[in-house]
DNA sequence: TTCGGTATTGATATATTATAACAGGGGTGT
DNA sequence: ACACCCCTGTTATAATATATCAATACCGAA
């Protein structure tokens, strides 16, 4: 649990791991990883950063893969749905998933000032906001945990 | 931490109460309540459901307090940065706060069936993204906590 | 009270994020 | 070939949010 996103790392190797994760998941559960979305996927992992939609598609216009808005939230949505990304809801941005096919409910470390983001575990149930929702008798399908701050990086150039 | 969103009380008292803790946080700290965000305020409490701010702007709208976007949200920003309300992310959408004033981070229950949402308390520096967040260096300024699913209510009515 | 700064409102325009709807293409199994 | 389903291309539009500037209201100091 060391968000290995923030530290140096072989990141090149990184890339190259979960992209091999990703399309093991694919293949042992039917799903298509089609160009674009396989593209897509690259340039989210390529950082360890939430990319607008928008952002993403300049880059698919750039490489010839579409210019429309639909051909960028088509894929975002399957990689999110195929737990290969996730949206990061503060900043109605993408990241990447570094665990990809582990059906995990992720919590994120969000750096506001380079948008890297790392992804920790979480245990919901465990948490205080599990209790409440016991005591409530609420019944919790989906949850969203985002912690938005400084990383260690921008913390020094902080001045 | 009962969660008196999901559950039968005097409602009437609940926003009675809750606008009075309003208008003296305002006093105290020297916050100007207007016409606009006092309304704002009421409309945000008379249910405790996320409201859009489109949604909202057509209520002050109807009311002759504005027409334009900016009127809501204005009206919004002020009493988020208050803490008079709360930004819903995965909603887009804004709630009022029950419990004005104190600084808290709150963690919210959210209907996916009727939009109701229940406020609880975080102590995010205990959870795990806390022990993550410090082992990686990382320095937490704001924490979004939502857990969607189902209210008591809804469960019932879910066939 | 008058002045001058600051916060608030009014109004127009625009930016950003996201989805609806439908036509075309390309496999797969019968 | 045919039907079926999924994916893609394209156009249009919806939903959410901000920038900017002018006008006004408020408040404290002179
Ligand atoms: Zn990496
Ligand atoms: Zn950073
Ligand atoms: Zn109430
Ligand atoms: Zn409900």
């Amino acid at each position: 649990m060391s968000a290995i996103e923030f530290s140096d790392h072989d990141h090149a190797a990184c890339m190259r791991s979960t992209m091999q994760a990703a399309e093991a998941q694919c293949a042992a559960r039917g799903l298509r990883l089609t160009p674009v979305r396989r593209r897509t996927l690259e340039i989210l992992l390529a950082e360890h950063r939430a990319l607008g939609a928008y952002d993403l598609l300049a880059r698919l216009s750039e490489e010839g893969l579409g210019t429309q808005p639909p051909v960028a939230y088509r894929a975002l949505d399957f990689l999110v749905k195929a737990g290969l990304a996730h949206k990061i809801e503060a900043l109605n941005a993408y990241v990447g998933c570094v665990q990809p096919g582990e059906d995990h409910a992720p919590a994120f470390l969000i750096c506001r000032g380079c948008r890297s983001v790392a992804e920790a575990e979480t245990k919901p149930a465990q948490s205080r906001l599990g209790e409440a929702a016991r005591a409530a008798g609420f019944r919790i399908e989906r949850s969203v945990v985002e912690a938005e701050g400084l990383c260690p990086a921008c913390q020094e150039s902080d001045a």
